[in-house]
DNA sequence: GTCTATAGAAGGATAGAC
DNA sequence: GTCTATCCTTCTATAGAC
């Protein structure tokens, strides 16, 4: 078997990373087909020959990314650990990944605020619902410690997940206040401090809870 | 005196508040002028009258709506409380204001992220950098007393302002894995229990925080 | 598989009549 | 001030040669 697999040609690999780029950055409707071509190092009819389309290019780039973003997500909560150990690990890991992904939140987080119809082909594969009941069945003891009932989960695991991604989302919006967070060097290691920040800041609510 | 101000005329308006609702909800990319103009009740040619460009129609329009942000989440900042009663009286406030304009922070995140260069016309306008000291100086004796210290703000800060605005911008992430936030209904009444939910989060933080 | 050339549609902008 | 008609550029997409 000399061939490769003709999904995954080098080509092909080629002009899904350049999509990839230029999705993250601009967006659906703001990317450019020739942008996409250029950055790939191969001609606009080179793009269509593998994905037909831009609306179809977008998809695979949209898919897998979103894809990524949630498995990050949930697969430390799979983990065989306790509640806060599990906090404590999603922060350092989601940080550190999105150190590396720094435009990945805005992008998912805008394509699926402009289009929302564009999660429906990909919900079935993703299919977290159950996940999330799993989470309290298998700590209840120790979130009923920290006066976290079940229907509290939402509340608390939506402030959990806003602390790593909320200030990659605004970081724009934050350096209108802070303008040194515009310098790479100084948002990241913001980021990094802020693992602890959080985690302390999180351990500390949920010990102390009013219940 | 008959006539209004001439920068103010009612068509003039009509044009303003569509552009608003376009952009708002596709994004200066993805809006479109004859959207724009159809929603208005007019045709492209008085847009053009009007504000000359999709540029000045959209910067028009972004200036206004990132002002209108800013000012809802500074004003409260001003006054003359403690700080946790700021904290509780800004989740209650940002939060209604949210519910009223669920698109705003999505909107304002985006356009910021995709184009970074388009606050540099306004930041003087707006320059809040003083405010950020102030905030400190005005409770740096409460605060000293749930351990924060000066250097601690912009965790502190960007903590509180994502409890409100992150479910709003996350809303359709949310959504893959809590389908009922797609009902408008449940979705505001979750975010009015968050105003409590957020308010109880953050105090009990501070009160034992690990100094 | 890859390229050049070009079709064809869409969108922003303007000219000119009323 | 407002409209119709149209220009011109940009962009997606395809035809066809190699």
């Amino acid at each position: 078997m000399k061939k490769t697999r003709i999904t995954d040609s080098h080509t092909r690999q080629k002009i899904f990373r350049a999509a990839t780029e230029v999705f993250e950055l601009k967006g659906y409707a703001g990317a450019r087909m020739q942008e996409i071509a250029d950055r790939a190092g191969i001609n606009k009819a080179l793009l269509h020959y593998y994905f037909r389309s831009k609306d179809q290019l977008f998809m695979a780039v949209f898919q897998v990314l979103l894809k990524k973003m949630f498995e990050k997500i949930t697969a430390i909560f799979q983990a065989d650990l306790s509640f806060k150990e599990k906090i404590r690990l999603f922060l350092d890991q989601h940080i550190d990944f999105l150190i590396k992904n720094p435009k990945l939140p805005m992008f998912l987080l805008n394509e699926m605020s402009v289009n929302p119809s564009i999660t429906e082909s990909i919900k079935e594969t993703l299919h977290y619902g159950e996940l999330r009941d799993m989470i309290y069945e298998k700590h209840s003891k120790e979130l009923k410690g920290y006066g976290i009932r079940k229907s509290d989960m939402p509340q608390l695991m939506i402030t959990v997940v806003s602390m790593s991604i909320f200030p990659f989302a605004a970081r724009e919006m934050i350096a209108v206040m802070i303008p040194q967070m515009l310098d790479n060097r100084k948002f990241n290691s913001f980021m990094l401090e802020r693992k602890e920040f959080a985690a302390d800041f999180i351990f500390s609510a949920l010990k102390h809870r009013k219940k």
